[in-house]
DNA sequence: ATAACACAGATTGTTAACAATCAGATAATA
DNA sequence: TATTATCTGATTGTTAACAATCTGTGTTAT
């Protein structure tokens, strides 16, 4: 019993993750960074070879993947990158307000000296990718804000959906964003940051809703076709 | 092709539901039921004997329950009923209140006639139920209204999460229920309902949320300790 | 020439056997 | 008697082989 514990804590120092947690970070730093754009497949034989594994634990990584929705999984043919629809942007961003008005209220009320100072780093950060035009350091570290925020507020429930939901934002950036009103966010995180330091929860909040409505602007669906899955699926076969 | 469309169509008619979906929707209704009690184990031979199928099936439904927070699966030692502590029961009606509010209002926005008379169906079957004294089904009925009233929403995003808590909230009522407190709810979604008929959004909202504020004040969890998970562990061994 | 058909390669889904781990019982020792 | 060590049965985790399905290509008939 001892010794279990003691390899657990082994375990925790020597950082050694189960191997499928691993495939599915990658995949999902992976499409964060829009390495990985929507609609590629994601073949099991190909993934095992790259990661030096079984197929087992790559099927169960999509399969945690497609818990997601981040992969569409269609029976017998595969696991693609999900190609999110214009309505499923609209209904992500909604879900997004509803919950970070929230997580952003309670981090008003909970937030540390050493919250703010995270806080503050990571703004410094953001400012340095801005700087430095690296796109998809900009796009991650944006996510990581949100993120951080909501470890601040230190609910996990709302936590584990935040991760979701910031993910598929992400691929939604990817397929829909115009290129500027997304980078352009730098100085809403300060203030929304600001108010939280500043105790005004009313702010923080009222900021962060009008931040993701910012956001949610800067992404072009006039309509609900979702041609563009479709289209990115026809090049994605045309490419071959 | 289409032949290949003409048997999914078929297999829609003929309602052929995957396996695992008949599995963990059973051990879904079985919670939900509180015919399966927090700490169970969920041994994965006797699933499989139980559904006469394959280890793998019961697995993966497991994974998915897992992935659900509705069961915890410990490494080596098997799959569990979830006993969610005091701590996790706030977190849960938290987030209800967070995503449940704008459902709300999507459901006082989008709500056809056929929807509000879904739901006065809906409520003389609670009425029904409540009158025969039947508490397993009281809280099912209870749980599908909320249901109910996230299909109307028409946010599948903010359906999904509804899901997964009512499931975890019917959880968290089979254990620290004080008995009544719950049952009492029916006149509060009587109200509710007419408030969506009267497109009265803030009434509707507001009356939502203090529905669910009821529901968590008749839940008696005093301190932080999950004394009552360790508990019922114990109880679990002790009765073999 | 076009459309339906059939075949081949590749990919996914399923199954059962094997390996590793854990809980409980028994035995040994202080 | 209480504690520790070891052993056994049972349960979980892993692997590889087998079966079923799909995509793309080539053929044939109209």
């Amino acid at each position: 019993m001892f010794l279990a514990r003691d390899r657990w804590l082994c375990n925790l120092s020597t950082m050694e993750k189960p191997l499928e947690t691993i495939i599915v970070d990658s995949i999902l730093d992976a499409i964060a960074d829009q390495r990985l754009h929507a609609g590629t497949k994601l073949g099991e034989q190909a993934l095992s070879d790259l990661f030096g594994c079984n197929r087992a634990h790559v099927r169960r990584a999509l399969g945690t993947l497609t818990a997601y929705h981040v992969v569409d999984h269609l029976p017998n043919r595969g696991a693609y990158v999900a190609t999110p629809t214009p309505q499923d942007a609209r209904d992500v961003f909604q879900a997004r307000r509803a919950i970070e008005t929230v997580i952003c209220r309670n981090a008003v009320r909970q937030a540390t000296s050493e919250d703010i100072a995270a806080l503050r780093v990571h703004l410094a950060q953001e400012a340095l990718a801005r700087g430095s035009g690296d796109r998809s350091a900009a796009v991650r570290l944006s996510r990581g804000f949100h993120l951080l925020l909501g470890r601040i507020g230190r609910n996990p429930v709302l936590l584990r959906y935040l991760e979701e939901l910031t993910m598929r934002s992400s691929l939604i950036i990817g397929l829909y964003a115009t290129g500027h009103g997304t980078l352009c966010a730098d100085d809403e995180h300060t203030r929304i940051t600001d108010a939280i330091e500043a105790r005004d929860m009313d702010a923080a909040q009222d900021l962060l809703d009008r931040h993701l409505r910012h956001i949610e602007a800067g992404i072009r669906f006039g309509d609900d076709a979702p041609v563009t899955g479709a289209l990115s699926m026809a090049l994605r076969r045309d490419a071959r």
